[in-house]
DNA sequence: GATGAATGAGAGTTCATTCAT
DNA sequence: TATGAATGAACTCTCATTCAT
């Protein structure tokens, strides 16, 4: 019997009612019961796929991060300017904050929950994404671009923080589309660091 | 018998082993148990001062709440010139949330576990202290002190969001002071709003 | 309202449920759920009075070697010739396995079982048991009363092997009673010892 | 293909790795998924060859009652005077037991786990061992070699229980070989019958 | 004002076994 | 012959809350 392509693997289903869920109720708040029933599958299908309800967390995580990274990386290594480098890096985390935003805000209410293994690995990958987004930063004040007297990982925990939050108050269909979000973000950040 | 006046009364002594604990642990990893163990008094007692475990919480916000608005309105209330009020108000935050750093902790990682009718409560006060400051920030813009390109309430939460973030990264006892962490902050902020 | 002195207190209804179920289908094989139902208890109510299931398991034994320790201290301590001493020592250890053959079976089926610490605890309290019994045996080889040829352990471990088989096959109202079991068992002991 | 003849067969493999687990773990404590890991194959591998779980067990008791009652069989049927006979019947049991600790400390710990059905085979099988020794016992009385004061069966369990006690405290390697001990243990049985 | 025994529902996880392939 | 996904029931343990004293 051949599985409709249309109908998604379990695991999949899994990972979708679980980042649906976390997200909505928070962690803790989430039955590994809860889950299964979403995603149509019984307890032990889960943790035929799963370890553990920790493990589907690490998971959410795993593919945001990636995410993340893959886009710093492409837009830090082109030839541009780089102000404008860091322009195009700080509307596209927020675009594609936005566009993820089950997952970020997953991430941002959840990351302490994992456990400490767990929890040493994600940190460990956020902190070298932070510290590229702080290399262009140091690059721009040692060219002159940016003000110098602003420590760049002060400035980099600034501008994360803003786009952390965003999971706090933006709505799909409001007044602002992801994209102009992403301006308005970069341009704060910009305008900040003239010299 | 007598108390000794250096032993906090029970209620509050209950309130600082919450608090410690639900910023450790986060609230729903914090049971009953540890709470009245931590602060020497049985669960009898605990539930003779607070109804519920909800209601430990809604105390530290309120408690944190009240503080933050008002300094907001004092520094709002003065005769100084807008961009000067809003350069103090934002240093100001920075400051008291780096001072009630477990505080805010719990409030940021907790507001959503609340029940709805106290969520809403809160979460509507919080709404008030932004608009507060959003004033501000509109006030300069109409002076033609600050940029108009940028809507106040985005400025607002991207402020906002920079301030929550300090307790993911701050550490007191580190390299800058709260003042220090205060000053860069309402420079970046104020930076980002010039004409 | 005073309870009637006949019911039994709650963790010694649990114990005794316990111990009957232990014994008659060994420890993995019974479930929380089937002690307390016995007790006539909530699940809740036996995590009130011992921390786990293992903590029956450790009660139980303590129960039991407290007894048999007992028992010999007393015993080794008389004036009567050692040979006498260790006739009624085996005597007595046979009857009151016979006596607390639930505890024993549980004993013997299950310490290997118990979480590593605890279980260290047990074998230690076991060891100083078999080591004040062999004593006897080494009196008695020194004294010239026995066989001097065989290492005294060997002959500890030879006899207690008798001892902990009985729950395998002794049964209460059959032939023999505990009394004439214990004096066959130590005959078998002594003559196995004559010089 | 054809498997290198130094490669165990699966079934064999099977066998194996649960012998070493049950010992260790103990039965109930031992998942089929350890087994077939431990094994290199996999569940179902492990379901076309053997029914269940239990029939690992009843297989594992096969194997060593068969082997034990060979020996009894060959001794008992030689021509030596009975007390020699019984002598060499007890060392022998010594150490098949002590060269097949794995399978015997199974036999002990694990037959009440049986289902009803395998488990009264199996102490059926044993129980016609006990009473080929038993009657060996029995002809030595008869023939006034033994004690006669002294019920066979209770002569018998007292011995029995002391080879199945052989696994709690014999470690290979350690002071006495298989051979010493069994030379203790029937000298310190047929010292016991003298009459 | 304060105790702590007791509740009862539900948590995450494990596991022997089945079966379509 | 062999796979491994999936089941479903049972497992130990936790916890906020209540209430007689």
């Amino acid at each position: 019997m051949v599985r409709p392509a249309a109908e998604d693997s379990v695991p999949r289903r899994l990972l979708a009612a679980a980042t649906k869920l976390f997200a909505q109720q928070g962690y803790d708040r989430t039955s590994v019961q809860e889950i299964v029933a979403a995603a149509g599958v019984t307890k032990g299908a889960m943790y035929h796929y799963f370890g553990s309800k920790d493990d589907l967390l690490s998971e959410i995580y795993g593919r945001v991060l990636r995410l993340q990274t893959e886009q710093l990386e492409k837009v830090a290594a082109t030839e541009a300017p780089v102000a404008e480098r860091l322009r195009r890096a700080a509307q596209d985390v927020v675009v594609s904050t936005i566009e993820n935003l089950d997952d970020m805000t997953i991430f941002l209410q959840s990351v302490h929950l994992l456990a400490p293994e767990k929890s040493r690995a994600v940190r460990a990958e956020r902190r070298r994404y932070h510290e590229r987004f702080r290399a262009l930063v140091e690059e721009g004040q040692r060219a002159g671009e940016f003000r110098a007297d602003k420590p760049a990982d002060i400035v980099v925990d600034f501008f994360f923080g803003s786009v952390h939050h965003l999971g706090a108050w933006y709505r799909s269909g409001g007044r602002l589309s992801a994209r102009e979000v992403g301006e308005h973000y970069a341009d704060l950040l910009l305008a900040g660091l003239r010299p």
